[in-house]
DNA sequence: TTATTCGGAAATTAAAAACA
DNA sequence: GTTTTTAATTTCCGAATAAT
């Protein structure tokens, strides 16, 4: 390799070159180039402490060393929330609120099926089935906060629906809601909607307007009519090939949704009044 | 085919640190 | 003080790209 210049003119320089040193040189006179050494050198060798430096790629090695530590273990915490969250739901809970759905929810909200909730595999197999356990979450948030709803293990109801058994439930019903909510963003279920879908979209609507959160509840209101719509509930073709049981079930769901949408009244405080009152609405108009 | 550009390896240089 | 280490800067090789 032959010996580097002791300094490459403007040009060749800024060409990345080979300069000789000549005055003029060979490149700057083969491209007709002035050829200059205006530049002035930088100064050489490190500046200031070299332990700052040192000590300051040390704590910026340290500092992304940390950030990847978080972000390992921000990405395996998004990823473990979107699954079903073991022993939230328990066969008890879904069981009490069952057996409180048919005894005062179903005359006014005939959506589900007795005998196919009565199927024991239904909880066996709800890990495996996020449209059936979003479902089942949803019913339970809605059941939970009902008056007179009495949680698994806990004492005979007041006639106070403010005392701290209500507060109990209330937070359950608030953990189940979320639950819900969080296990739909783990599939599509726009995609292929089932009956159970459309269920889970109305039942987190009387959630939310029982909680006083009405743009929230008409959002799933309107989310649940969408998807009723696009499954063909509104045609009676549809019906033709469907199971009987789902076949009740889908026709008094699309006709419970059509009565919301226009019967329910649009905004209401929440108070426990308040969601007897949207339960109520809901036998008079069916 | 020739000319030009430019990424980056190697060389150069000087300041800081280590040592006697 | 001298030597070693380290880091900033420069030179220019050679691959890629553009121009003819």
């Amino acid at each position: 390799m032959s010996t580097a210049v002791k300094r490459a003119c403007d040009a060749c320089h800024r060409r990345k070159v080979k300069c000789d040193g000549l005055q003029p040189c060979r490149n700057c006179d083969v491209s007709q180039l002035e050829c200059t050494f205006n530049a002035v050198p930088q100064k050489k060798g490190p500046k200031g402490s070299r332990a700052k430096v040192i000590s300051e790629l040390r704590e910026n090695q340290t500092r992304a060393q940390v950030q990847n530590r978080n972000a390992a273990i921000n990405e395996s915490t998004s990823i473990r929330t979107l699954e079903p969250t073991p022993g939230l739901l328990t066969g008890d809970m879904i069981k009490s609120c069952i057996h409180f759905y048919f005894a005062h929810i179903y005359s006014a909200m005939p959506i589900l099926s007795p005998a196919q909730l009565a199927q024991s595999h239904i909880i066996d197999n709800m890990y495996f089935d996020n449209d059936m356990y979003c479902m089942l979450t949803a019913l339970c948030a809605f059941i939970t906060m009902q008056p007179g709803m009495v949680l698994p293990g806990m004492g005979a109801p007041t006639d106070d629906p403010y005392d701290q058994d209500m507060g109990a439930c209330m937070v359950t019903s608030s953990s189940f809601l979320n639950e819900t909510e969080r296990v739909r963003k783990n599939y599509e279920y726009t995609q292929k909607p089932t009956l159970n879908t459309i269920c889970t979209s109305y039942l987190l609507f009387a959630c939310y307007y029982g909680l006083g959160m009405h743009p929230r509840a008409w959002f799933y209101l309107r989310e649940a009519t969408t998807l009723a719509h696009l499954e063909g509930l509104g045609k009676e073709d549809t019906y033709a090939n469907m199971d009987p049981v789902d076949a009740l079930r889908a026709r008094r769901l699309y006709w419970l949704l059509f009565v919301a949408e226009r019967y329910v009244p649009a905004v209401q405080p929440f108070t426990p009044e308040a969601n007897c009152h949207f339960t109520q609405s809901l036998r008079v108009a069916g």
